[in-house]
DNA sequence: CGTTTACTGTTAACGGCGTTCACACAAATG
DNA sequence: CATTTGTGTGAACGCCGTTAACAGTAAACG
């Protein structure tokens, strides 16, 4: 295994082909049409079965537009928290999540792909996409620089019921726990609570499954961020946060208003 | 428009053709094929340009065979609670939506067609369904009961955001608000937040975005009770209510036990 | 250099899907 | 009785995922 540098040619074609598969999916999305191979390809100008070269089945297509998506998403979540101050890691977080919101109601067929699309029992493959989920790490990463930061209370591990306990040791989810003593991994556990909270929320609006004035006004939102921001020494900010998501949630759905480089 | 009584010989037939379609579409997913027209009719015994006579499209279909399940599975959730004393309101709702949950991981694709059916634009008539859902009801007349045993604090109307409190004073979700005073709507707000809640773990539980070890012992669940019941006024139940819960999960997924009168 | 190999695309076809249309037949209606 | 209404069929259209046999082109090798 020792060709590191210089990718042949064939591999950087083989590369860009992906990426025009993604980037076929993802305009395909846009349009609101469904996702297929038939349609990727001839958005590429290609048939069908070519689209076989490079992914073994529609559910792998899937699987990677969803990868993709989800990466591509969270460059916008993180461009959302850089706007504010490097110390303020409260406000941070409360926007990426808030932009996550946006964005899942401005692209629900995308949320759906990425966030409701059953893992079930694909053991192996479809597990690691759950650990290497690009939005669960930049969640996690900012949860875990504001405990570093403030050392507010985690929970403690021998209070943990077994499996938690398990879990938050060897964790499944998309989380950086390197250097992270094994008293502190209760933070593990807050991971997961928070992102139950949220996934709830979401969900649960994007599925139209709520009130819609109640989502139109994002107030269900701000009520579960605002149970939740204690757990996270934010019980302080409580309302200079809400303002924060306020703001955001007033410009409306989808992206933020930047567009991605064409090209 | 007379003819309340005597239903005519082709109308009884027509409701029992209806009966037919859904069992056979129940029967489907509970042989882990896929739900389709063809193959419903198939069932049958008949084509599938047949069942256009009884559903305009496919997703009708999907719209009353998800309803029809809701409805049945909330009976198997009625039951598990009145197998409770009938004055133990609280372990009655919390039993109740621990049945839900059981019921949702072990019919995995019943739990998204009724819950993860993207009701989106479709105005008028899928509105109506949210608004009909029976575990909704179930939930919400528990919940009200509950209140009226022991009046709890309610969130006060006044310190509710305008779109919550419009949202409360006419509401689109499954609840009965008759002869409950408008003082008193703060209730449904704690409908709209446990329903948030609740949703938020068990569909992450069934779509597997979750550590399988944390959804294997339903210690998520559990926290997310244990954290909501005390709004319900159950602060000082909490231990007995998680040994309810705990013990309905050690029974294993799926319904409890009892089957369905085969006809 | 030429030859062989690997890769990337094609066309044709299979079975399944939702949906429409023209048609046949039975049952209720007058 | 004749007529209307309801309920089914068969054929067809255009999608879909997937497979198989085949062509051409680029890289790799002697």
């Amino acid at each position: 295994m020792g060709k590191l540098l210089e990718p042949t040619r064939r591999e950087r074609q083989r590369e860009a082909t992906y990426d025009e598969i993604v980037r076929a999916s993802r305009a395909l999305l846009a349009d609101g049409a469904e996702l297929s191979l038939r349609a990727v390809a001839a958005r590429m100008g290609l048939t069908a079965p070519a689209l076989y070269r490079y992914v073994a089945s529609y559910q792998e297509l899937v699987d990677l537009v969803a990868f993709e998506i989800d990466k591509a998403a969270t460059e916008t979540f993180r461009a959302a928290a850089e706007a504010l101050p490097a110390n303020d890691l409260g406000g941070r977080l409360v926007v990426s999540v808030t932009e996550f919101r946006q964005w899942a109601l401005g692209s629900p067929r995308e949320f759906s792909l990425v966030f409701a699309n059953p893992v079930a029992d694909g053991s192996c493959v479809r597990r690691e996409l759950l650990t290497l989920a690009s939005s669960g790490h930049l969640f996690t990463d900012q949860m875990r620089a504001l405990w570093e930061a403030d050392h507010h209370p985690l929970p403690a591990l021998e209070e943990l019921p077994p499996a938690v306990r398990g879990a938050v040791l060897d964790p499944l989810i998309p989380a950086e726990v390197d250097g992270l003593a094994e008293g502190d991994r209760g933070i593990v556990w807050l991971y997961m609570q928070g992102w139950t909270r949220l996934y709830g929320v979401v969900a649960l609006e994007v599925f139209g499954h709520m009130d819609p004035r109640v989502i139109e006004s994002g107030d269900m939102f701000v009520d579960v961020m605002r149970e939740f921001a204690p757990k996270l020494g934010l019980a302080q900010d409580l309302d200079r946060l809400e303002q924060l998501i306020r703001a955001r949630i007033a410009q409306g759905i989808g992206p933020a208003s930047d567009a991605e480089q064409p090209a």
